[in-house]
DNA sequence: GTCCCTGCAAATCCTTTGCACTCCT
DNA sequence: AGGAGTGCAAAGGATTTGCAGGGAC
């Protein structure tokens, strides 16, 4: 077992992190906290992202774009993905239970209760499409 | 309107793809085709899968692992990722009206009937992991 | 002092792209 | 002939990693 030490470097993005209430990249977050940490690395950023992942304080979200997201909000809820816009929504549903049992059903396994992405097309862009 | 011209390449990217059941990378496909093909080129194999799923006549599924899957098996299905052995499992669920419907009401968009995932741990690695 | 953590840069992995050449039509 | 498709290799974007120095305990 690891022991951890202090670094207000992952301070900065544990608390950079949770203050949004978007589903910031790496990328995203480096230079948010640059401003107030200007010589920090984006190796660092990756190796702490992971580091509270493995930890469990943070969740990373997989989006289909290439690049990791990472959520703060470690409660069960569900996410949507615009696959025009790229914007990634939560889904905060009740219904757990019944997908898990349906996926259950069927893969014979375990379906986390906070990883189950839709993709789609959110509500302003299928209003653009119409222009 | 772009005319498509024949390349034996591209058929058998095609062919390859529809003979299996799983989820194939690009990669795999690549070394799979090289078999009969042994000049093919991993861009040419790129270039065609993107090419095909655009045509629509198969998916890009994203999984999670940084790489492109493809599933060549267009009808609307939901697919389930094991996030221990990286498998990708079919779901064929009939309850799309109701997940689209829940989806529609938060996200206020358009849900594609064939866009969801589910992670967990399949039942073998659930299995596994009680050893 | 020990060992974890950092900054930096190089390396890695997957995918895309530029270019000259080939092969459909 | 014209232009889409190919092979090759280089470029690109995101993430990881090796290493020497710095900071927590």
């Amino acid at each position: 077992m690891k022991t951890l030490k202090y670094s207000r470097q992952r301070e900065s993005i544990k608390a950079c992190l949770m203050s949004r209430h978007d589903h910031p990249t790496a990328d995203v977050l480096y230079s948010t906290i640059r401003e107030e940490y200007p010589n920090i690395s984006l190796g660092t950023v990756y190796r702490n992202l992971n580091l509270l992942v493995e930890l469990g304080e943070i969740r990373k979200l997989t989006c289909g774009d290439g690049k990791d997201h990472f959520d703060a909000d470690t409660s069960p809820h569900y996410h949507f993905v615009c696959q025009d816009c790229g914007r990634v929504l939560d889904l905060p549903m009740e219904q757990i239970g019944d997908l898990n049992q349906l996926a259950q059903t069927h893969a014979g396994g375990r379906v986390d209760s906070h990883a189950i992405y839709f993709y789609g097309s959110c509500g302003d862009c299928q209003k653009a499409q119409t222009h």
